[in-house]
DNA sequence: AAGGGGTGCAACCGCTGCGGG
DNA sequence: TCCCGCAGCGGTTGCACCCCT
């Protein structure tokens, strides 16, 4: 620090006017007379320089922290009060600690944030020595990092609670299609924000899940027909119907980022279908996504309106412990210094989009999102009828798979890795992600770490396999395949699932 | 070596809440 | 009660640095 306790106000000043910054605009209502000056100064911004920040902390010595706006009255400064106390709180200040955060700071902000948003002045007076600005850079470096690598944003064991939001956000949300005032948008977009990232991580769950049926589906050509079958009730087997466990499937946060009121007014409303955020939304209630146009990155490709019903207990398939399972199931490759908490988070690693040849086509994960509404709707619809459905009805049966699978999958209990994601399928969605309890919402979501550091190699799916076909417009081809369905029945699932 | 993209940090900007006149 | 100024907070932006090609 260059800067002596000797020099004259005016010296310093002479320095720091020669070396003015060459913005000279103020629409910050920072602009002041200089006192003692009888000029008026723009005041200056940009970097502060050693000289500037040495003015500072002699202000601060002489007359303590707080008048900023003062700061220019006794110094020669040419800065607004504002920006005096964030140059002093975030840099000058005693006892700031500099540096990366340690793996321990880390984990407070990690857990702070899952309990209190984006409430960085309060998560800094937790982290002495850490400021809010810091923080917040941080976290948002941290989501940026983890969002592209398609990872959660909390690892399994924080718990996100944060009840009150969903009130207050869908109270600022309108209808099923969703204007979003900007602000409540703003703030929803940002991925830092916890309440979102409740959310992201909830469909992030329902992502794996569903790739869990897809790449199923990839590996037997015949469950997508097994999935049409039970559509139709005409299939032996289901998955379990824990409706209170619905959820609603997106493939990633940055999918969801897509879906913006701005970008598309059509867009739907989170709030008013995540179980969660919309308050007043049976559980079992479904979300409608009506302009898929907003995910725009191939894994929900659509130009038609899509409805869409997750349930998160999906059915297991069998699979090659050695084989296509292991391309969906590790990760992406993690920085080298992954940290203790990206260690962490690497369990719960969903897969990366899969590469679709065909542009225009449905993903083959979307057999897995109409397929269990549908399936979803038709156990509405036989419940609004009056029928019960079999005490048995619950996921694909191991007896199911042994009899119906194709040769080259495992029987079940044979695959190790089989075990763990049927195991993971059958774990029902924590009640915590809706009702503030303190299960981890991964509980139980168990994956082997070596499985996971495998790099992971994309899909290609083959759009003329049956079930590629089905998810790509389940309407058009139930003829092409010869289904028939009841349309009334349809109908009338569809009429539950819009809320009828 | 150059340049283009990614990353992280510092600082700015706008808003809100609070207290005093 | 209203207005105004200030402090603080959170979101956003600008820029320097780094890495990769």
């Amino acid at each position: 620090m260059s800067y002596t306790m000797d020099e004259s106000d005016d010296a310093i000043y002479s320095s720091i006017y020669n070396n003015e910054s060459p913005s000279t605009a103020d629409n910050n209502g920072c602009t002041s007379s200089r006192g003692g000056k009888g000029s008026v100064l723009n005041l200056k911004k940009g970097p502060w320089t050693s000289t500037e920040d040495g003015v500072l902390i002699d202000y601060v010595k002489r007359h303590g922290e707080g008048n900023w706006n003062n700061v220019q009255k006794h110094t020669s400064l040419a800065r607004c009060g504002k920006s005096c106390r964030l140059r002093w709180a975030n840099h000058l200040r005693p006892n700031l600690k500099k540096g990366a955060f340690s793996k321990e700071e880390e984990q407070v902000i990690v857990e702070m944030h899952a309990r209190m948003g984006n409430k960085w002045a309060q998560m800094a007076e937790l982290l002495p020595g850490r400021t809010d600005n810091e923080i917040k850079n941080y976290w948002n470096t941290r989501i940026k990092r983890r969002q592209r690598a398609g990872l959660p944003l909390y690892p399994p064991g924080v718990h996100v609670e944060d009840l009150h939001w969903s009130q207050e956000y869908q109270s600022s949300t309108s209808n099923i299609t969703g204007v979003v005032d900007r602000r409540r948008h703003q703030e929803f977009s940002q991925l830092g924000n916890s309440k979102a990232n409740v959310l992201f991580e909830d469909l992030h769950f329902a992502n794996v899940l569903f790739e869990d049926l897809n790449f199923a589906t990839s590996l037997l050509p015949g469950a997508s027909d097994m999935l049409a079958c039970n559509m139709l009730g005409t299939g032996a087997s289901s998955y379990t119907p824990h409706s209170n466990n619905i959820r609603q499937a997106f493939q990633s946060p940055e999918h969801f980022q897509n879906a913006t009121p701005q970008k598309n007014p059509r867009s739907f409303s989170i709030s008013d279908h995540h179980p969660m955020y919309g308050g007043n939304q049976n559980p079992s209630d479904v979300m409608m996504i009506q302009d898929s146009h907003t995910f725009t990155d191939g894994m929900l490709p659509t130009s038609k309106p899509l409805f869409g019903a997750v349930k998160l207990e999906l059915p297991s398939f069998q699979y090659s412990e050695t084989g296509g399972f292991d391309q969906w199931k590790t990760t992406t490759p993690s920085p080298p210094q992954s940290d203790l908490l990206d260690s962490v988070d690497t369990y719960i690693q969903s897969p990366p989009p899969l590469e679709i040849d065909e542009p225009d086509c449905f993903s083959s994960c979307d057999t897995g999102l109409l397929d269990m509404l549908l399936h979803e709707a038709k156990i509405k619809a036989s419940a609004k009828h009056g029928l019960l459905l079999p005490s048995s009805e619950k996921s694909f049966s191991s007896t199911t798979f042994a009899t119906d699978a194709t040769q080259n999958v495992p029987r079940v209990g044979e695959s190790e890795a089989f075990q763990n994601i049927w195991t993971r399928s059958e774990i029902p969605i924590p009640t915590q992600l809706s009702a503030g309890g303190n299960s981890s919402a991964f509980a139980g979501y168990v994956v082997k770490t070596e499985e996971l550091d495998r790099v992971w190699e994309p899909i290609r799916v083959d759009v003329t396999r049956p079930d590629v076909l089905l998810a790509s417009s389940w309407q058009e081809q139930q003829g092409r395949f010869g289904i028939v369905r009841d349309s009334s029945s349809m109908s009338d699932a569809l009429a539950l699932l819009l809320g009828g």
